[in-house]
DNA sequence: CGCCGCCTCCCCCGCCCGGCGGAGGCGGTT
DNA sequence: AACCGCCTCCGCCGGGCGGGGGAGGCGGCG
């Protein structure tokens, strides 16, 4: 395959271990392609260097000494002209900083016990695209969003399709007035919807039926 | 790099298109790393293919007759005993799909644009690890959530720590008096952090502070 | 046909809520 | 010292809201 097109991946490695950096250095540099540039203690230090080396890839990792791991790829991504590809290494899967690093736009994810493989694969793909790599942690956290919006409550199938509409506009801050000429009934009929909603979401008053359909996912946040 | 350790990576497709499968054939087999044992053009084909072949990976279309790739890709995992890891391949990015197919245990996602390099990798590094290919996509899904999550609304720093404490009592559906003993002042003190509250979230009536709450991830859903 | 659920609308009552103005104490800035 | 923001409370008022009851029309189901 045509791996080496010419210009080596050059990588900065920003670790505040330097065994990790070590490791992850022996392992880049037994691939020809490969060109550690330079590395990094802290997040501090690792935008200075990005911005001195100007790299094609950071390995990044998320704990570290004065400015984490995600606040440093947020300035390097902000900063930098043309910022590398930054690629997050955590030690757990269930990481919560993976949304930070999501957010912050880094390009990919790599658990500090993937094998050398995996790392030189990774790099490799994230150098040349935009992919991001993911640990199965990503899974478990989209399965409990997609969870969080799937959970049918009893009491939805419950509710008639006026009663539904009502608790939607509900939903959105209007008062029964609004919601009678909004759906163009008269305010009367408005109250005796707002009543069944609350009385089949077991409620006492309008607030608190908001807040259900928003626990229920009934309406998106 | 060590890419054949013996056995080529068996690979299945699975696209109602015939020349997206010629396409992606024509790609695999440049390398000869890949071969690919079997092409299906239904979600129910594919199963069946997969079940009698039992390949390494499966590069499976979302939109596709009789049963989607969605579905097809839960009965496989569901079904086959050593079941392969599976590609989702997607034209657009923001597929809503993508979450979708995540919940279904997909090992990974390629959008069809992608160009033969990364199509390449992709199925590699799918085939020996379990990561998650995505492409950026996967970057406004995450970007939402958490901007939905952290987005720092404007009025959020600016309450009071009396008042984001009854905003947030309020939000668990309680009225004023009960605001109030719990949190031990008087109903009069209650009314005027709400006033207040209702000021700085520029909100008319509890409900819709409630509302803005939850929208602004004040409140956890 | 009778029963039931849904949608529509009406009445009255009472409370809680939101809007208004006023007040005092406390701590920090200028 | 003067000022401002926050927290604490008080009163009054009007209105939206929730509870209770009643009523009629419509459609489906046994």
């Amino acid at each position: 395959m045509k791996t080496s097109d010419g210009a080596p991946i050059r990588v900065v490695l920003a670790d505040d271990e330097r065994m990790v950096r070590t490791a992850l250095r022996a392992i880049l540099e037994s691939e020809n392609e490969f060109e550690v540039a330079g590395e990094a203690a802290t997040g501090a230090e690792a935008v200075a260097v990005v911005r001195e080396l100007l790299p094609d890839v950071v390995l990044m990792d998320v704990r570290m000494p004065e400015v984490d791991g995600i606040r440093a790829t947020e300035q390097i991504l902000r900063t930098v002209a043309e910022p590398p590809r930054i690629v997050v290494v955590t030690t757990f899967e269930n990481d919560a900083y993976v949304y930070e690093a999501l957010r912050a736009g880094a390009s990919g994810f790599l658990l500090k016990r993937a094998d050398a493989d995996e790392l030189v694969q990774a790099v490799r793909l994230v150098a040349r695209s935009d992919s991001l790599l993911f640990p199965a942690a990503v899974r478990s956290l989209a399965a409990e969003h997609a969870a969080a919006r799937r959970a049918a409550p009893p009491w939805v199938a419950r509710l008639s399709g006026r009663e539904a509409d009502v608790l939607r506009l509900m939903a959105t801050g209007l008062t029964n007035a609004e919601i009678a000429s909004r759906i163009g009934v008269g305010p009367a009929t408005v109250k005796t919807h707002v009543a069944s909603v609350l009385a089949k979401t077991g409620t006492r008053d309008r607030t608190q039926a908001v807040i259900a359909a928003y626990e229920a996912g009934f309406v998106g946040t």
